[in-house]
DNA sequence: ATGGCAATGTTTCATTGA
């Protein structure tokens, strides 16, 4: 099975392309961050038609989580919000489908660091951790997908001198995915060889996408029993390209089956 | 080509993202 994660910059926006990448990629998974719309505004009729149940969280402007499972795997226990971390920010939601415990997070930006988002962003980091803990231990099979806006070592960022200490690519922000990781996670990218330079986001400014000026900020992590089943890991760079882009690309891994 | 964003709502600018 395929097991996807993409910050799609507005789902309204990014619809048509959402539709186009479902039919050619198949996946039967997919968490889907900054969707960026009320939940009574979300496109389930389209998710529907193609072949997918839809699963939000969200609010307009900024924010939102989503998961998608093809029809035909079970979806249960579906779960918004981190339990002890009050937040009006809809950035988090969980479901279990076909036995794999699904979470979909979309990590705060952080703005600056030593700004006010970026010390709510390390609080949102340590809350989240825990709640990984108390999941990968009712779980075996968890999967955490999404926009963690830190990029994990300097082979993440096209320039890592130019990105030193700043925001996604700071010491406590490292640490702090660091942290995700100790809990029992691997980081599914780096279980395989990647070609170099291979990044997640590119700005949409300064021709940042053709010059491969990137950081690799979006991930799936596999706890221990996952892993074992993981044969690839992937970023779909080309989803980047062509009208209308998200600044994000999807990850992906392929998972055998159990 | 020496270029220079996109999406949203508060809309004809400000804010945010990363």
């Amino acid at each position: 099975m395929i097991l996807a994660a993409w910050n799609v910059n507005s789902l309204n926006v990014r619809l048509p392309r959402l539709l186009a990448w479902l039919a050619a990629t198949k996946p039967d998974v997919v968490c889907l961050q900054e969707t960026k719309l009320e939940d009574h505004k979300f496109p389930v009729v389209d998710i529907a038609a193609a072949g997918y149940s839809a699963h939000f969280s969200g609010q307009r402007t900024y924010n939102g989580v989503a998961i998608l499972a093809r029809d035909g795997l079970e979806v249960t226990d579906v779960a918004t919000g981190i339990p002890s971390f009050a937040d009006e920010q809809k950035r988090v939601i969980a479901a279990t489908v076909a036995g794999i415990r699904v979470v979909d997070f979309y990590v705060p930006n952080g703005q600056s660091v030593g700004s006010d988002k970026y010390r709510y962003k390390l609080a949102w980091c340590a809350a989240a951790a825990d709640y990984l803990r108390g999941e990968l231990a009712r779980h075996a099979s968890v999967a955490v997908g999404g926009d963690f806006n830190v990029a994990p070592e300097d082979r993440d960022v096209h320039d890592p001198v130019l990105w030193e200490g700043q925001v996604l690519c700071s010491v406590p922000e490292r640490a702090a995915f660091a942290a995700f990781l100790e809990a029992g996670l691997a980081d599914s990218f780096r279980m395989f060889p990647q070609p170099p330079a291979t990044f997640s986001w590119w700005d949409y400014r300064m021709l940042a996408f053709p010059k491969n000026r990137g950081l690799r900020i979006d991930h799936i992590l596999l706890s221990p029993a996952l892993a074992a089943r993981c044969t690839a890991s992937r970023i779909e760079r080309n989803e980047r390209k062509g009208e209308k882009p998200s600044d994000h690309a999807p990850v992906l891994v392929e998972l055998r089956d159990a």
